[in-house]
DNA sequence: TGTAATATTGCAACCTTGTCGCAATAAAAG
DNA sequence: CTTTTATTGCGACAAGGTTGCAATATTACA
C-alpha cells in the first residue's frame, strides 16, 4: 500500500500542526474548511500513526485524540510517546506535557503503548472567577 | 439516596476482590453465577466509584475498567489513584502496580483525575514459546 | 499526454460501549 | 404487614469508531 498524497491528509495534517494540541475527530473536522467524512479522518489519522507522523491518545473520557506533538513530532524516536498529557475538564484542551517520566515496570514486564494522561483544570479555566476547584 | 445491600452488589464486589485485578463489565459478567444486567452492573460499579470502594481506570481500548485496588482500598485516602496501571494485549489482564509516580504538571495547572496505563506484554505472556515481543 | 492500476473517499451500515426511562421488584423502616 | 423508595431488568438510545462497496482521484508508465 504505496501512500498517496491528498488534500485531506495535507489539510488534516495541517489543522493538526498548528493546533499543537492533540485532538478528537470532531475537533478536527470543525477547523477543516472542507467537509471531510468522519471515516476517512479516521482512516487518515491511523495512517498517520502507523507512520509516525503523529501518535495516539485515549482520553478518560473514552476518546481517541491525535497530536502531532510538537515535543518529539520531529525527531525520530518514533512510537516512544511516553510522555504525559493533560486534557482540561472545562475547555476540552488535550495537550502533551514535557515531561519525560520513568515508569516503572516489574521485571519481565514488556511495555509497548503508554498511555498517560491527567484531567483537571489548565491555567486559564482553573484561574477564571466563580470557578473554585481544589 | 440511601444505599441498600442487594446480592448484586455484595456479588460484584465479591468478584472485583478476589479478582485483584481491573475488570471490564464484560468481565465481572461471566464470572457472576447468577446473571445481571448490563446495566445493572456499570449502576453498582459508578456507585462503588462514588463510595470510594473501588476506582476506575479507562484503557487505551476505550473501556473502563474497575478495581478493588488491594494497594490503596483499604486505605482512607480515597480518590487519589495516582498509580500506574498495566495492561497485557495478550492475556488481557489489568492491574494496578504499586509505584507511586510523581506528576509534574505546569503552575497553575489543577489535577482532577489520573488515568495512567502501560499496555505490553505481562511476565507470562511475554514469556511464552513463540512470542518475540521486543 | 493518455491510460491503466490502485489508493483514497464518501456513504451507509454496522458493532460496541455505556447510559437512561420506565415499570416491576425487593430492601428497609415503622 | 404495610409503606416507602432504592434497585433491577428490559428496551431503547446515543456516541465513537470501523468496515464494505462503489465512485473518484493519484500515480506510474507507455
Amino acid at each position: 500500500m504505496k501512500r498517496r498524497t491528498t488534500s485531506s491528509k495535507t489539510e488534516i495534517l495541517e489543522v493538526l500542526k498548528s493546533s499543537g494540541n492533540a485532538m478528537s475527530h470532531e475537533m478536527i473536522q470543525t477547523e477543516l474548511h472542507r467537509k471531510v467524512d468522519r471515516a476517512t479522518i479516521y482512516r487518515v489519522l491511523n495512517q498517520f500513526c502507523e507512520d509516525g507522523k503523529v501518535h495516539k491518545i485515549v482520553g478518560d473520557d473514552g476518546k481517541q485524540y491525535f497530536a502531532f506533538c510538537m515535543n518529539c513530532g520531529e525527531k525520530k524516536h518514533v512510537h516512544s510517546h511516553k510522555h504525559l498529557h493533560f486534557r482540561c475538564l472545562e475547555c476540552g484542551k488535550v495537550e502533551c506535557l514535557e515531561s519525560e517520566l520513568s515508569l516503572p515496570l516489574p521485571s519481565g514486564y514488556i511495555g509497548k503503548v503508554h498511555n498517560l494522561l491527567v484531567s483537571g483544570y489548565c491555567r486559564e479555566c482553573g484561574s477564571e472567577e466563580g470557578n473554585n476547584f481544589s
